[in-house]
DNA sequence: GTCTATAAAACGATAGAC
DNA sequence: GTCTATCGTTTTATAGAC
């Protein structure tokens, strides 16, 4: 069983790599198509070759690649039978050293794309969408294993997520970790508080 | 004591208002300058005679000027001697019927735009920070006028704002008002467990 | 499926008259 | 302070050879 040598990795993959990193860093409108075929080594045409819908269409690709990649971050957080508690604490606390080390640059990978885009590329809109969904699911379902009922842990998911989001604004704007500490010791009680009234 | 007649708006105030419902709507780098000036009815120069920093000056302007309006409805919602749990409430259910009525596109004036300038235009870094800052400082004062112990009306403002940031970000890529209705009750069970502690 | 050349438009910014 | 004309770049997208 040989694995997939990374050097012929398709000239998709690289598209779709590049815009993801290059998006979630600058954001949707100010990632030029230009400096994404550089940073992939492609050349000008492939790209509509792969992307009949051009820079839109790569967009939706870069951000569900992205949101993947998270949502694998976050099961990696959270895998079957974990302390809920201490999870959410060492989740924030990832989240903060990760801010941190990175110069403040880089938090959620999703969060600019989608809100630049919501109201005017649909296809972007709807992939945001079923992204944050994803993430959702990964927390619902280790709540509910943990006896939460379905409505509450509908709403703690949804908390957590607005929690972490939330505190990646404020912390990227402020240069300052503190709201992510802040929203995860929030988070922590909360899920505390639901694992409590089981 | 004369009003200003609005028809006598300053042409900087013609720029730094199209600015600010431009940039608010599209972001700031898919928002242009042509555009900016078409809607303010003001010719090219003006502009750099006005801000000689250019788009990115105007575009600092332009998020302070948001954030000063966002502030005056949270202290429209806050007024001094509030019941806190009910304005949280009140506050958390407005913002989700505007979203609503505006096809979910007018949430927070100042989030795009912070998270796509954060690490590139410092000037609009810092602008952002200080606006944020303004929102907190009117939740943390009514928070400790109420009795709430200095540390913990801090962590309440902050775990707000992530709650209504979150939401907002959540309800605008699934088109959905659950989010900001979920994060209000979280909101106003949060207040009110840190009034009852005092 | 890869690559180059180029089009057509929009970009931010400037110079200089009034 | 206002306004116009324009500069030089960069943008997304396309046409067509290989």
């Amino acid at each position: 069983m040989r694995p997939v040598p990374t050097a012929t990795r398709s000239t998709r993959d690289r598209l779709v790599e590049a815009a993801a990193t290059r998006m979630a860093r600058d954001g949707y409108a100010a990632t030029g198509v230009k400096a994404i075929l550089t940073d992939a080594a492609a050349p000008y045409g492939s790209l509509y070759h792969h992307f009949p819908g051009g820079k839109a269409e790569l967009g939706a690709a870069a951000l569900r690649h992205s949101g993947a990649g998270f949502r694998e971050l976050v099961e990696l957080y959270f895998p079957e039978g974990v302390d809920l508690v201490a999870a959410v604490s060492g989740f924030f606390a990832g989240a903060a050293a990760h801010l941190e080390a990175t110069d403040y640059a880089d938090a959620c990978p999703v969060a600019t794309i989608a809100l630049e885009t919501a109201s005017v590329i649909e296809p972007m809109r709807v992939a945001a969408a079923e992204v944050f969904e994803s993430w959702l699911a990964v927390l619902d379902r280790r709540l509910r294993e943990a006896g939460v009922d379905r409505d509450t842990a509908r709403d703690v998911a949804v908390e957590l997520f607005c929690g972490i989001e939330g505190a990646f604004l404020l912390a990227r704007a402020t240069r300052s970790a503190a709201p992510l500490h802040i929203a995860g010791r929030a988070g922590a009680a909360r899920v505390q508080h639901a694992l409590g009234a089981r």
